[in-house]
DNA sequence: ATTCTAACA
DNA sequence: TGTTAGCA
């Protein structure tokens, strides 16, 4: 199927699906004309690419992901050695991500406390 | 009619 | 990301 079939397919717009090959999440081979050729699968890869973006992932990461994970058909199931371990390490950078971000709220409120003294 | 690349009020 | 231009 060609860009437009998949992108009706997916919900997720040719730009994008174009963008996803730049991120080398996708690798459609292509027509003499130029044109982009995807193949059935590709309609669950678009999926599980949109799953885990959805789980906060970077597409440098997915790329490395997406041919690890098998369907067991309802959970993606790592099967690749050190795949299991960078998830892990990217879990920790989510962790300390959120940490960085509550103390963040914490200096926001001290500034929000001190305005509503002040202009109350 | 569809897709492609590149580029920008 | 949208969108448009100019092709094939």
């Amino acid at each position: 199927m060609r860009i437009g079939e998949l992108s009706r397919r997916t919900g997720v717009n040719e730009r994008l699906l174009r963008y996803y090959e730049q991120q080398g999440l996708l690798r459609p081979d292509r027509l003499p004309s130029g044109y982009r050729v995807y193949r059935e699968s590709d309609v669950v890869t678009v999926h599980r690419i949109r799953a885990l973006l959805a789980a906060g992932l970077s597409t440098a990461v997915i790329s490395q992901v997406l041919p690890c994970v098998r369907d067991d058909g309802e959970r993606l199931v790592p099967t690749c050695q050190d795949l299991l371990g960078q998830l892990r390490r990217e879990r920790d950078r989510m962790t300390t991500a959120i940490e960085e971000l509550e103390t963040s709220r914490s200096l926001l409120d001290v500034v929000i406390t001190a305005g509503r003294s002040a202009t109350d």
